[in-house]
DNA sequence: TAGGAAAAGTGAGTATACTCACGATTTATT
DNA sequence: AATAAATCGTGAGTATACTCACTTTTCCTA
């Protein structure tokens, strides 16, 4: 007898699908809660009704599994971008800034652990990590959504020539920013906005100023 | 009896200077051949000749242990560069960017392991890590010598003021230069030498057209 | 529909960073 | 010197991320 139902997605997908879920839920829940290191990942499987080994079929490693969420954030950034139609006029310093900002917006519901694991996302990945970084792909993918930003804006004459540079070092800056927000106490983060609004500042001056010349 | 010798030292002080240097001694040269994941406590105690726990008197954790190379050499950056009587005139970029470079030969023979650490030897310290880093007042001191040497440029003209967040730029900049130093597998590291001239360029062409006003 | 191949799930087992209660050693006190 | 107190060393024990040989489930073909 074939499973009755719509069957669009084979049995074995499906399944797959809903035990990806599950894991991902009791994660999430207990990562929040608990924070990276606080999270067993025996609780974590306890919680999404699965053996231990079978998380590990899904996440070759507790870090990657954490180093998932961020990634989607970051994903899920950029189409928030893509929608925004407002930004795609503003000044290139303006939709750089707008980014960060953007981002420490969606991930500040999960400040408290996603510190454990952000410093390897947003890194340019290293031969020397015997951690399996799954997220090569999402480097790039962030890497060339920044490049493209800059082409455009390069192109458009609004600032010179950065090449590759420039986004590489777009990222670095995005990670400082995620160090300074993780240690700001002030309420509201202020002292991270404001220091996101210096650095506008100095940016938009710098390029005005003609930038580098290579 | 006392004990015969000059007792300038007490035993008990000798000994544990003693254990401490074993320790270290097993462990750079463990550590520099096997990386810092292939090594583990247990070889590190038994090359060093003391029992497992000992190891954990001495250092909270394998990581602290790793990282207390990392410090030596950017505690002897300092004193090098104290000693170096030709940079004291140079221009304040040259200056940073020769202690950049002289920090990467040092390093460079422990590029293996070093990689492993040093994400958390420059990264301005956390609450949220659970990890103990007794290396709080290491980052305070490479901080107070960055930003000495900036003070000493405000007051002789040299650069607009950039205070305490000049000093905190440029550790992130050393953050990335070593990043990068770490992926480049260029001979000589030549890739690395030319991006740190290029950044030089860049830095003094901005200095020099006035920098940002705050 | 039967049987077998492929995929997914399982949990006892392994490796290892780190702890802790206790014994040994050094120092301080009389 | 005898004893007490402080410090240091010890290694069996603990917690936990991760593995792997095996079982169960799903899919495919005749």
């Amino acid at each position: 007898m074939t499973a009755g139902s719509k069957s669009k997605p084979g049995k074995r997908i499906r399944n797959k699908e809903k035990t990806r879920r599950a894991i991902l839920k009791a994660a999430l829940e207990l990562f929040a809660r608990q924070g990276f290191f606080g999270t067993t990942t025996k609780a974590i499987s306890r919680k999404a009704r699965i053996a231990e080994g079978t998380l590990f079929n899904y996440f070759k490693t507790k870090e990657d599994l954490a180093l998932y969420f961020f990634e989607q954030e970051l994903e899920s950034l950029q189409e928030w971008f893509e929608s925004e139609a407002r930004l795609k006029k503003a000044p290139l310093t303006e939709r750089l800034f707008a980014i960060i900002h953007h981002h420490l917006d969606r991930i500040s519901p999960y400040e408290d652990f996603i510190g454990a694991v952000y410093l390897r996302a947003l890194q340019p990945s290293s031969k020397l990590s015997p951690l399996s970084l799954s997220s090569q792909e999402h480097h790039w993918k962030y890497f060339r959504f920044i490049r493209g930003l800059l082409d455009e804006a390069e192109t458009a004459g609004e600032i010179p020539n950065v090449g590759d540079f420039g986004a590489y070092a777009f990222g670095l800056f995005h990670l400082a920013m995620i160090t300074y927000w993780l240690q700001d106490r002030s309420p509201g983060k202020e002292q991270t906005l404001a220091l996101l609004d210096r650095c506008l500042k100095i940016a938009t001056g710098f390029l005005r100023k003609g930038g580098w010349d290579w």
